[in-house]
DNA sequence: ATAATTAACGAAAACGGTTGAGTAAACATA
DNA sequence: TATGTTTACTCAACCGTTTTCGTTAATTAT
């Protein structure tokens, strides 16, 4: 078992007999070599098997071509495809992904932003974690002008790049939504509202019932720590045993959509007709499940794209820190069986 | 808009008075420096607002304290729950984890571990693409001594450590539940054969069959490209179209049986009395999919945290590269309503 | 023909840690 | 008392690139 050495510069240098600079410069395509040069370099070099050190190079610009990610957890579909879409970006780009799980805890967060920057990465997409209200460990990232995109969860009072969907409208859609299909008495399974996301969807959903005139009704408005299957389920039997139970619920996730569909099943409450559910996230389950549901859906791998997009161009250019871009993608409200009454008419 | 100093080692040791050997040593807990000694610097450094860089210790070891990771695409319920498990135990002993999606491609993969090589990790991790039979892009790594944990989709015919679980086992666990329903004629919905998962899974299916003198027919064996709901669509309807259609499948994947069960509800075809259905990875679908789906599950954050373990231990013990240690774990048969006739009866 | 410009490359100093070898003082041992 | 051993540091080289200044020779302008 022996280890073979590594081929640096020098040993392209000294086969070459040019200097390591002239080396480097001509594997960095810089104009001031010749081509023959650059060729004669580049043909050798592979012929040799060099590869660069990406650590020492990042040493030298104090920065890697590393693209940084916090999210909540991984194994979930919308943060997977998000990851996905930073992921093809970036690499297209030559850069790499490092990606931490906060597990929507905050200190989790804080050291996984340390780690990150410990690493001198390029740029940092984020997306909050639940516990998340202090914003106090991006600024080590602010303060050496390294850009920070947040993502779908984003904090109010905070400068930098926002990548989001209008989570305010598409409650407002899905609330309407459930209105036109003649529902008069729509709960609302809410997330934290400490998150952007879930009291934007939460403001639209009252929106909507103010516009048609609707009575909010408290005791229909619930707020869950995770949105999960086992919440969800729980709520729509505390609600359905109501004396005068919702006839819609719009959920602020799927999982809670689809676990309330398997209960009411369970119990004979037939949907759409006595109970219309939609949903948000567009998840596999919800395609799934039957009926299926009706939901929300998040252009996830586009907002992953769009973010690591902001990192490359903020490098290139190096942008005024200050400004706070903020995109805002569209939804689309996906109509299936679990809400869709008309289609059940003649 | 004034960008920060970093603070080194140096500052520290302006500061303090000592070397930045010393400096060094004590923020690494290297016991030839006073306890004293190294109280004051962490607390300083603390107070100070020093940040390691990671480059420099990486340039200087030639290695990062990075784990790689190579798989198909990260927006997989199987691999997301992988990358999770990775990448916990990874962070808890303080190493960074890059992520590279071959998206089943294998130029893609070639060119990922090229990129990862070049960041100097300490370790790969990697799940085989669907178009990889030729392993050569991983000599980079064993030649330099660096680790390569192999986990589910693993090559045959290369020394290194593998992490799986028992393919084989499953499948005919898989087939044997079938034919202990009461199935006749079971099919077999089949992944590409030359990736070892699905080729054990095969053999698994057909020495049940053996084992229990059921014939062997080859139309009721279906190799697919991809094992995607469309794919598995197509297929059942076809076999159900058959004169003498089956009364069982045996589904390499959850996916193409989910697809099986909602086309077979569609036309009306029983399940399971007519048709009984069992899947492989017990994604978040099959347990939503109505009658829920019988599958094999796959401990899939599980198979991460020991893959990362396997890098870790390896690169604190430098253990003899030539040796292949194989680790195989426990998958198990979750039984749900899509095959379960022995429920129906009184 | 001479001055000015340009093209093509080289020398050497960073970048921020780590580490083997060395040292001075304090302490223990024979 | 002389010697050996510890303790707690320091020195300086090194890791592999990048980049700022040069330098030299060739080309162009005047």
């Amino acid at each position: 078992m022996n280890i073979k050495k590594e081929i640096t510069i020098y040993d392209l240098a000294k086969k070459l007999n040019y200097s390591p600079s002239t080396i480097s410069r001509a594997l960095n395509d810089n104009k001031s070599i010749s081509k023959k040069t650059v060729k004669l370099v580049k043909d050798t070099a592979e012929e040799m098997g060099y590869r660069p050190n990406v650590l020492a190079a990042g040493l030298r610009n104090n920065k890697s071509k590393t693209i940084g990610i916090s999210i909540s957890r991984i194994n979930r579909h919308f943060i997977a495809s998000l990851i996905s879409g930073i992921e093809e970006t970036a690499r297209k780009a030559g850069y790499n992904v490092i990606i931490s799980q906060s597990n929507d805890k905050y200190k989790n967060e804080i050291n996984n932003t340390k780690a990150l920057y410990d690493s001198r990465i390029t740029g940092l997409i984020c997306s909050l974690s639940m516990e998340t209200s202090d914003y106090e460990h991006f600024k080590q990232f602010t303060d050496k002008g390294i850009p920070i995109v947040f993502v779908d969860r984003v904090p109010n009072k905070f400068n930098s790049y926002k990548v989001v969907i209008d989570n305010y409208s598409a409650g407002y859609a899905a609330t309407k939504h459930l209105i036109e299909q003649g529902c008069k008495r729509i709960a609302h399974f809410a997330g934290e509202q400490h998150l952007n996301v879930y009291e934007e969807r939460k403001k639209g959903y009252l929106d909507a019932l103010k516009e048609f005139n609707l009575p909010i009704e408290e005791n229909l408005i619930h707020h869950f720590k995770t949105l999960s299957f086992e919440e969800g389920k729980k709520m729509t039997a505390k609600l359905m045993a109501m004396t005068n139970p919702p006839d819609g619920i719009f959920s602020a996730n799927d999982t809670a959509a689809v676990s309330a569909i398997i209960y009411a099943k369970s119990k004979g409450i037939k949907i759409p007709e006595e109970l219309a559910i939609i949903g948000f996230n567009d998840d596999p389950i919800s395609s799934i499940v039957d009926p299926a549901l009706s939901t929300v859906s998040h252009p996830a791998a586009k907002m992953g794209e769009i973010s690591a997009k902001r990192i490359l161009e903020h490098s290139k250019n190096n942008y005024d820190q200050s400004v706070s871009e903020v995109t805002i993608l569209n939804t689309e409200i996906i109509i299936r069986d679990s809400s869709n009454r008309k289609k059940l008419l003649p």
